[in-house]
DNA sequence: TTCCAGGTGGCAT
DNA sequence: ATGCCACATGGA
């Protein structure tokens, strides 16, 4: 089964699953995507058109699927046309303008905030190419298969219970390194406690950038602005600050891109790897 | 070999 | 509140 909607502008499946929000989606020779999330396996594929606006095809996805899940974990919703208006003079040395030229087709995923939670305790001081080599190893070991897609199985992450009933040596396949124990730890609070929404720095591993990354990924908090290394490179290089100025830079941020400063931090974020000549995370 | 990657917890000031 | 530093792992 397969789902067809015409006239998308603003998207480019590249830059959504190669900006360092997710982990999860493996692109495939003929330059689609595939991934599960929500339980449900799907392969996405884009076709460009200028005039009209692309063509978004999803296999294995029906109409209600659709408008129940994919719209909103893409973001269709919001017209980034008007929202890159707004940020595009937002700054005085046109780096926005150029940055969002190089990634205009990024759009800020829903995603399911456990598996963000997971995701970015993982991430930290770690690599993307590692990160996502985390996170599938982690899904085969403890999570469920989500089902088969063109001859392969995907499995979903493991749920909290499932991770919390995991110990150290459990999860060493994984090669964790010293995270390992953050998500068991981290599993086990919310196992015990429910999920906990406000100050998810009472997680382990989960510190102000962690943090800021789960309000933007996973809560679509659009105000958030995490400061990672590649944000500290940008901030540096393109506007001046000391790398080591974390709170000047979050001030100009909040002053410069307000409650579009997570927008402008992914534009950024993918602007500054391309311009080091990183790309497809690898 | 050393440095680095979507940083944080623990400890000393 | 702020400043160090160890921390697992694998690629450059």
């Amino acid at each position: 089964m397969e789902f067809k909607i015409a006239n998308i502008r603003d998207f480019n499946l590249d830059h959504i699953f190669d900006c360092g929000q997710c982990f999860r989606w493996e692109k495939q020779a003929d330059g689609s995507y595939t991934g599960v999330a929500m339980g449900k396996i799907v392969n996405m594929q884009f076709a460009e058109d200028p005039l009209s606006g692309g063509t978004l095809r999803i296999d294995n996805c029906d109409e209600v699927d659709f408008q129940r899940i994919w719209r909103p974990y893409l973001d269709l919703e919001l017209d980034y046309g008007k929202l890159k208006e707004t940020l595009r003079h937002s700054d005085k040395t046109g780096t926005m303008a150029q940055a969002i030229v190089y990634g205009e087709g990024i759009r800020i995923l829903k995603q399911d905030l456990w598996e963000t939670l997971i995701s970015f305790i993982i991430s930290q001081n770690n690599n993307i190419p590692r990160i996502k080599g985390c996170i599938e190893k982690l899904s085969k070991l403890l999570g469920e298969p989500a089902g088969e897609y063109d001859g392969k199985i995907y499995y979903s992450l493991p749920t909290p219970e499932a991770l919390a009933a995991a110990d150290i040596e459990t999860l060493e396949p994984v090669k964790l390194g010293y995270r390992a124990k953050y998500l068991i730890d981290t599993a086990k609070k919310v196992v015990e406690e429910g999920f906990i929404r406000e100050n998810l720095g009472e997680y382990m591993g989960v510190g102000p950038k962690v943090e800021s990354c789960i309000e933007l990924f996973g809560r679509h908090n659009l105000a958030a602005f995490p400061i990672d290394v590649w944000v500290k490179r940008v901030m540096s290089r393109l506007y001046g600050f000391e790398e080591k100025d974390v709170k000047g830079m979050a001030d100009f941020a909040k002053e410069t891109f307000g409650d579009l400063g997570g927008v402008a931090q992914q534009y950024l974020f993918y602007y500054i790897r391309g311009l080091d000549g990183i790309t497809k995370s690898s």
